[in-house]
DNA sequence: TGTACATCAGTGAACGCGCGTTCACTGATGTAC
DNA sequence: TGTACATCAGTGAACGCGCGTTCACTGATGTAC
């Protein structure tokens, strides 16, 4: 029975940072404290200020992995397929797996926006959406890369939160990937052709 | 100098009402207290108990307040355009104009969400929507009406999303209506058709 | 290999604060007759 | 027009609680020599 646990614990940060994304999933961005955090790490309640001074700096950290993880993931998905489509497939798959990072990432108001690794990080998670659609823009003169990023990142972002928030009705199913293949196969259809039902990209 | 206020607030509902929707728009859905109200209301912090009993009351209430008051504007802009993109346009104009509503009214984990008024705005909101999309699916064969709503309403909710996050690059623009029109407008093409620069509806 | 010292990580007691909820109450309004 | 009574809206004191922050501290680790 090794009673005593260690004076340092070894991985506080990690660990808290997993104990705030749980949190956030439970009950929202803001739903939680830095003294209940400390609680489930197993530490004294002022050892989270050690690591991030406070709840922001906690969030801002929690952002700065999630753009991280995206852009490895973007980057992945647009080296791999070359497709547009299977891009936004790929924001929305990040979604859904880290719905705690996503709820925070994209609200500036919760994170220090001026932390030089956050902005970075985010600079990293979009350069793959502008490559894409410059490469659509080059197929069709039609589309034009601003707008079409815009209208891309819209649909996917969307189509994640209305996911994740349960507001979509029963009649869309239940596998999201599927659900926004189809959807964001309406956009650029002069480039993705519309789908027939055994041929969707 | 009427020093004594009337016992009896008078329009307490709607005051307290009317300090939440601040007070969201300030914070967030939940960076508010009962008592917070109550105090810019001017009343006792007891007394907004007696009108939603508690926060999940308060924000159901916002919420059926929204969904009425989008489901008119909606209502009014397919009577008035029959155009899906326009209805996409007022559903962004509702957000932007609404912001602690629209931040409110998706987030059913925060509301009452077996209040039958609840319900019932829920779904006059939803309506016109899918009018539209069985309306764009009788003159294009190749769209199909859930897919299609799952598209539009993702692009406009994503869009509004992004823009209330302040998430949206200045290279964007600073008109909203008309960055949603343009983007809007990749979706259904075969309907409505690629935008000249003169010609975006 | 040993020692001295600096730095880092975490402790635990204390503080003042705002919160939601409860409860017996009071003032105002509406209704029945 | 008057009276009695029920209902409704809001009061204010009290409660226990969890929070963020501060601060002097201690235990562990790393580094220079």
């Amino acid at each position: 029975m090794r009673d005593a646990r260690p004076y340092h614990h070894g991985a506080l940060r990690q660990t808290l940072m997993a104990h705030a994304l749980e949190a956030i999933a439970a009950a929202g961005p803001t739903g939680w404290s830095l003294r209940d955090l400390a609680r489930r790490a197993g530490v004294s309640h002022a050892a989270p200020a050690h690591h991030f001074g406070d709840k922001t700096g906690l969030l801002t950290a929690v952002a700065i992995d999630g753009y991280r993880i995206l852009a490895r993931e973007l980057e992945a998905s647009w080296r791999e397929t070359g497709s547009a489509l299977e891009l936004g497939v790929a924001y929305v798959r990040f979604a859904l797996a880290n719905p705690a990072a996503f709820e925070v990432m994209y609200r500036p108001h919760l994170l220090r926006i001026d932390d030089p690794d956050l902005l970075e990080a985010q600079e990293a998670a979009s350069r793959p959406l502008f490559t894409a659609m410059r490469h659509l823009a080059s197929r069709d003169p039609s589309v034009e890369p601003v707008s079409a990023a815009v209208a891309a990142w819209s649909i996917v972002h969307g189509f994640a939160t209305l996911w994740l928030n349960g507001d979509l009705p029963p009649t869309v199913g239940r596998d999201p990937e599927a659900a926004i293949r189809v959807a964001a196969a309406y956009l650029f259809r002069s480039v993705h052709p519309p789908a027939t039902v055994t041929d969707v990209d």
